[in-house]
DNA sequence: TAAAATGTATCTATCAGTAGATAGTTATAT
DNA sequence: ATATAACTATCTACTGATAGATACATTTTA
């Protein structure tokens, strides 16, 4: 791994725990044993950083999900494959959704981040459009928002109150 | 207002946009026209701040719920009363709850504020386990999860994406 | 092929600004 | 007189950011 890759996996852990705020130059640069000046090489600014975390996060995240066509093929339902991928977020990592929590401190964000917030949550409802069209669902867009809405809060109920059991009984 | 209100105001307006780390000392005091120093008199430290705001906030909220057995009594669904004060707490205000957004950066918080963001959620399970018991719900504290989980969920979004029609959509 | 130039990744040192917190002082109000 | 509520002044620690230097690798040029 790439010192710029660690890095970048140093911010995460960081920011999934705490938000934006939560991780520093200095720390992250610690962490992976250069000097915070040396992280300015790979990432102008934090904001910077930010951005390209949340960018990577969401093709990441994407990636794993695969294709809507290739589930269904497989005869599996899009849906429980979703849930599974939140799931394994929260149950594997302990960490919250790096995209939600940045989602709920937006207006205090760099406009640069922003953004791929934004792009995250937007593919993602795409995505689970053409899901529950696949399922038949009469109100696909509608439905979408359903899902990741409960599984984002389900997420945050189970943080909030350190106890997974809720995420797993929200998504039964 | 007190001095003490309007720096718990003036706090809660900052966390409820970017978290707990998005608010310091020096900017409430300005706000409120008194020096930072002047704040440790009232809450001797962050955290004692940030509790105090938590528990306040939990207070009022289901103050301003009221209670189920009133609400029945009134031929009203006290699901829907719940999720009216969140929305509420969305269109007018333009922020996340206060609580939400604490309760996702859970981890990187001091103590006594992450008791007060519990109790905010063990208050809300239980009264909306009520509230689905009196709806005649066959698994009561089941849906108590399912709802708090789809509105913290659904704000979330809207504060995501900047577009309150997500909230609206996902509680309609 | 040797020399010159450029690029990569890091360093040290430093900056101005902000963080929360403390000690000790002063004004006000009951 | 005492408690309340503010003040001034200061502290240490940390923030993101910048300037300039260094060592080394790669590329370009004579």
């Amino acid at each position: 791994m790439s010192k710029k890759e660690a890095l970048l996996k140093a911010a995460e852990d960081k920011v999934r725990l705490g938000g934006y705020n939560n991780f520093s130059f200095r720390e992250i640069a610690n962490e992976v044993g250069i000097k915070s000046a040396s992280v300015h090489y790979h990432f102008p600014t934090k904001a910077d950083l930010g951005a390209e975390l949340a960018h990577q996060y969401t093709n990441a995240f994407l990636g794993a999900l695969g294709e809507v066509d290739e589930i269904k093929a497989n005869n599996q339902n899009p849906i429980d494959v979703y849930t599974q991928l939140f799931r394994n977020a929260l149950l594997t990592d302990n960490k919250m959704c790096l995209c939600g929590l940045l989602g709920a401190q937006n207006e205090s964000l760099p406009d640069k981040v922003r953004l791929e917030v934004k792009r995250f949550f937007d593919l993602n409802l795409a995505w689970l459009e053409q899901a529950h069209i696949a399922n038949g669902e009469s109100e696909p867009s509608h439905a979408a928002i359903l899902t990741v809405s409960l599984l984002e809060g389900a997420m945050m109920i189970s943080k909030a109150l350190n106890d997974h059991s809720y995420f797993k009984l929200a998504t039964k």
